[in-house]
DNA sequence: GTACACGTACTCGGATAAGACGTGTCCGAGTGCTGGGGG
DNA sequence: CCCCCAGCACTCGGACACGTCTTATCCGAGTACGTGTAC
């Protein structure tokens, strides 16, 4: 199981764009974090149709967050980027094969993918616990928002 | 994030072999959920390697289970197929770019590493908190037991 | 009747292709600023 | 001095290749059982 590796840096950009006034560009978030300008971009899109950050065109354009950083949790991030749908998809094979089970035992979730959504609600629990403003916290805003002007 | 249909599989064979009292060969365990014969036995490798089945070779050969199913997590399961390396990995891009953080202030883990590996931490609590014996009461076993014998 | 040796059928196991997805890149369409000219 | 307009540079956005991992398959090596034979 491999979580998409834009997520990272997702994430981070939103923390960048949490300390910022104005629009910052794609461009210009990528070369703050040295990763692919145009594959950054992408993962932009992404945020823009998740509804977390609003794109402005034109000069001096850029992304801008549709919400304060306290209502953003890294779970909306995640989804943003990764999907979201679950990352374990019951095949029901439990209705396949020789000892396939009756209908009517089938009406219920299986077994198998009830475990699995348990835990994955659990995982999406923990991670909706933390916001952008709460990381924001751990990293050193002033330098950030100093090279931000510059 | 999508995890290998694989772990379905072999979540299901393990409810299977902890009803079976004699080795089921790989094939015999594909027919029974209707999958593919030679990918099952694949995955089946994966189990042996992890220590949760082991194979009998020779007629009337197959695959045991290794220990009690109460000994066997849904975690065991899936780390075993999935492999135990996490899904998030920190690519510590605070350290590159213009912004990359001086090293004296990266001792400590990245911010977002540390949100992602605890939200992982309670996915595998969740999974690790049911085992195969439990699964198999949620299924019909005497169904299950009486197409082994047959 | 018993023990041994052989043949066979069955099992696992690793090495080998095909497809899907994430990753990375490119160029075109659209928009807001800015400078110059006219009133 | 103020307003309007054209040009431009910059932005986003979708369409297009590449690499890697999951999925799927095949054939060979090895082993335990069953049978036939010799003692």
């Amino acid at each position: 199981m491999r979580m998409s590796a834009g997520v990272e840096w997702a994430v981070h950009c939103c923390v960048v764009l949490s300390q910022a006034e104005h629009p910052v560009p794609s461009s210009r978030l990528a070369s703050l974090h040295g990763v692919s300008k145009t594959y950054l971009a992408k993962h932009l899109q992404a945020l823009a149709r998740a509804g977390i950050a609003r794109p402005t065109e034109g000069r001096d354009g850029g992304y801008v967050l549709m919400r304060p950083p306290e209502q953003i949790s890294v779970l909306d991030v995640v989804q943003a980027i990764d999907g979201p749908e679950p990352a374990f998809r019951c095949t029901e094979i439990r209705q396949q094969g020789e000892l396939a089970a009756p209908p009517e035992q089938c009406r219920k979730i299986c077994g198998v993918a009830k475990v699995m959504a348990d835990a994955e609600r659990a995982w999406r629990t923990s991670l909706s616990a933390t916001s952008i403003a709460d990381l924001a916290g751990s990293f050193d805003t002033s330098g950030m928002r100093r090279v931000l002007r510059s």
